[in-house]
DNA sequence: TTTTACATTTTTGAATGCAAAACTATCGAT
DNA sequence: ATCGATAGTTTTGCATTCAAAAATGTAAAA
């Protein structure tokens, strides 16, 4: 196994919960699950810390990673600016058929809205958030997308919605599909900025925050 | 040693280029030189390969990554958004204290100007970006910032200027200092755009990019 | 019963050792 | 002379081992 593929299978441990935030993180257990030693097992785990998603306590062992309403304002503060970056650079590159296969993707999303199937409607507005990331062409931009949004996968994507935020969320939905065919990136990037702005009220209403008493500061993303 | 002065020391190694862009990273000659064995070398390595500054072949060890036309031109245009939110940010929270010592440090930077003091104006220069990036007040972003602008330092703060372009880096900076005084949020973002954008031209025309022939896309930063 | 001191066990962090992969150098064939 | 194969060397990646630190458990004292 890889180095970047051990990474990437604690990375989705880590995603899924199955180790919830907070919680110690079971070196042996891992190993043999992985079927490998201590050596790669921790190299993984102090790419992951400088991540963020995993907290290295010297002598005393790694834990997964728990988010303060700080933390959850700050990542979605950042987010916000990627995002609306993204969308500025989005327009100015975006080809054609880019937007039509984000048209199909909205129209699809837009239906089960409708049906009133929130988990595949989440998993068609972030595939095209992800699709307008990708459209700016800028991988630096886009790595720093995926790991600031990792981290606030689960706030962002498993908070429930009430009927009047939803039907918000989809008419901006519209308003970012039409200023993308417009190519107004100014225009995209305010909406980008406002619909992440009430997601993040959202979920910091929702009280989704994991933890009040940890002040971690990754260095990296 | 603890790990993460390790991972300093030999950010420090790269960041003076003391190894250059693309060269081998002579393990065992590190490991002696920092004392320490193999395993926690490799392990900086690993986080230093997900912050982009060492590129990583299997079974062929590690080299100081290098940068492209096209990676500097993604990391500058990444940084321009993370400057941009920071001056948003920093208006809406920065202390009458902090513009005051900003102030300070541009009126010193001036005089550096006046005096054809590159290296103290660079100083300076970057003192105030980070000043603004700090009354931000998202230590996320701070962290963003430190690892994207970590990258293009050298290109950034050793490229030398015409005459006119750092006229003009001068008055750019007056109007920076301008706008966190009124605390002009949207102003102080357009302004360090250009500010940047104007950086990029003259890094990029200096031809300052170090290979042509590595398409390195790390993950995180 | 609670607390404190001490011994034991567990876990962490790093050095070493080992097998596999890549690199180098030599030699033979064209 | 150049190219390609092959033996030998080096280097990498990982498993293992070892010392130190922390956690745990036990027993005596307050």
């Amino acid at each position: 196994m890889l180095h970047e593929e051990v990474v990437g299978r604690i990375r989705a441990i880590l995603l899924d919960g199955e180790i919830p935030p907070g919680a110690r993180i079971p070196e042996r257990e891992l190993c043999e699950r992985l079927q490998i030693s201590r050596t790669p097992l921790r190299e993984a785990l102090k790419v992951l810390a400088a991540e963020g998603l995993v907290q290295l306590l010297p002598h005393r062992g790694s834990r997964a990673a728990k988010l303060t309403d700080k933390d959850m304002r700050d990542l979605f503060e950042v987010c916000q600016g990627l995002e609306a970056l993204a969308g500025e650079l989005a327009c100015e590159r975006i080809t054609d058929v880019e937007i039509d296969a984000i048209a199909a993707v909205h129209g699809d999303m837009v239906r089960h809205y409708r049906d009133g199937d929130l988990i595949q409607y989440y998993r068609g507005n972030r595939a095209i958030h992800e699709a307008i990331v990708t459209a700016a062409g800028n991988p630096v931009l886009a790595g720093l997308y995926t790991s600031v949004t990792a981290r606030i996968r689960r706030a962002r994507y498993v908070t429930p919605m009430t009927p009047e935020r939803w039907a918000l969320a989809v008419k901006e939905h519209d308003a970012i599909l039409n200023a993308l065919q417009r190519r107004d990136g100014v225009g995209l990037a305010h909406i980008l900025r406002a619909h992440l702005r009430h997601k993040r009220e959202e979920v910091l209403q929702a009280g989704f925050a994991e933890t009040e008493g940890n002040d971690l500061v990754p260095r990296i993303a």
